[in-house]
Formats: C-alpha cells, sequence, structure tokens
DNA sequence: AATCTTTATCGTAATATTGCAATATTAAAA
DNA sequence: TTTTAATATTGCAATATTACGATAAAGATT
C-alpha cells in the first residue's frame, strides 16, 4: 500500500501531520533555520547553503511551500522565499496544548 | 535513491527532523494526543482508538519509540506507553528558537 | 497444560520519498 | 537579441513508508 489512511483522521490531526512531515528531514529543518537567520526574506542562496544540487533543494522548498511553513514571492528572476508565520503558529499551538496535558497528568505517570 | 544524506547536516538538524518525522503521519498524532487524553499511561487499548489494524499500529508505536517521542514499559501481559517528555521539550525549544528570531526580523519581511 | 489476551514480527504489495543529470523556463544583462 | 543567472520540471533509479494477513511470543487465566 504505501498511502497513509488520511480519511479516517480529523481536519487537525492530518495537519499537524503534514507540517510535521513537512520539518521530518534535515534539509528542510535547515532551510527552515537559513531563512530565519539571514537578515531578510528575499534570498537567492539557498542552494549554496545546503550540501544538495539544485533541482533536489528545488524540490525541498516546493514541498515546503505546499505544506504551508514558507512562502515564495518573484522577485525579478529570482525568487523571495519567507518563512509562513502562522504555520509555526499552528505547531506552537499543538505543543503548548500536548505540554499542559502532561503538566496535569505528571504524578501519575511512569 | 531514497536515502537521505543525513551526515551532511548538523546532529540538531537530524534531530529535529527524526522527531518531525516520527509525528509526520496522522496516526501518531493521534496516538500522542490519547496518551494524553487518557488518565494515566497505562493503557493497552490504542488499536482501538485507531481506525488501522492491529500490526499497523504496533508499527507506528514502534517508529515513535525509536524516535524517542514514547516510551514503553513491560506491564504483565500488557505494554503501557507513555509520552517521552524531553523530546516534546527539544521540540518546544526548536520551535521557541525559530519564533525568536521571526519577532527581531517582522518588519523588513515581505 | 490448554487457552486467551496482548503485542510484536514476518512477508509482501502498493505507494512515496530522495537525489541528481538533463533540460526547460523566465527575467535580467550585455 | 544573444547570453547569463536563477529556479523549476522531467525522468529515472534507489530506498523508505504504509498497510495488513498470517504467525509468533509471552504473560495471564482457566
Amino acid at each position: 500500500m504505501g498511502a497513509s489512511k488520511s480519511e479516517h483522521f480529523s481536519d487537525e490531526q492530518n495537519q499537524i501531520a503534514s507540517l510535521a512531515k513537512a520539518l521530518g528531514h534535515p534539509a528542510r529543518v535547515a532551510i527552515i533555520e537559513y531563512l530565519l537567520k539571514v537578515d531578510s526574506c528575499i534570498c537567492g542562496d539557498i542552494v549554496n547553503e545546503l550540501p544538495l544540487s539544485q533541482p533536489t533543494v528545488s524540490q525541498h522548498l516546493k514541498e515546503l511551500k505546499s505544506a504551508g511553513l514558507i512562502k515564495g514571492n518573484i522577485e525579478g528572476n529570482a525568487i523571495c522565499y519567507c518563512i509562513e508565520e502562522s504555520s509555526l503558529d499552528i505547531f506552537k499551538q499543538f505543543f503548548a496544548q500536548l505540554t499542559n496535558g502532561l503538566d496535569e497528568k505528571r504524578k501519575r505517570c511512569c
């Protein structure tokens, strides 16, 4: 098979999974970190920052974009990629929720 | 190919990617959420909570465990699965870092 | 001991991901 | 308009993931 049964899960679960999956590769973590490290969103040199070929980086950028973690604006013949802040908020909210649950139950746990 | 070039990335990047990848499936998100919802860590009925077969759920649990998101203790003929809190902390710290970067640069961004 | 319950593993099929060379596209520069 | 620069797409091979039926393993129950 190989195709996950996303129709059996809630929209929230699918969205978290989709965002997490997009982050689930070190190159894509590196891209996100780099987009935040540089001084501005206009950055056409992501390829040079990574030990991967240009087509491979382009594919990773595409995945990050389709998951909603970044957005890209055409800027002349370069492309300006930026973090999509709202997606990080979704993540942060999810983890905040999880940790709240933990705090309440910590004592009863192994 | 299909194997990611993890040796070219930092330990931190690989760890975040590995944790995120483990969360990158709705069933595994559901498992994590369920482990927090139930009143205690001793829970032998995860299979009944998911629309997947027992072997498939067992496989997902194995992945969550090997990524370090959960831990399992043998409890008679059942197994007690729990959230591994430290892994959530790693995630939370990562997102806190990312968001700090964002706050400083928000004005210059598109 | 025989059986039940719970979880893991094996085997296998379907599909997805990763990576890159080659090539296409598109806009700036000469 | 030809060339250059930046990014995307295509095509393909290698590998990984997802899912489940069948079966195994191991403690509990009878």
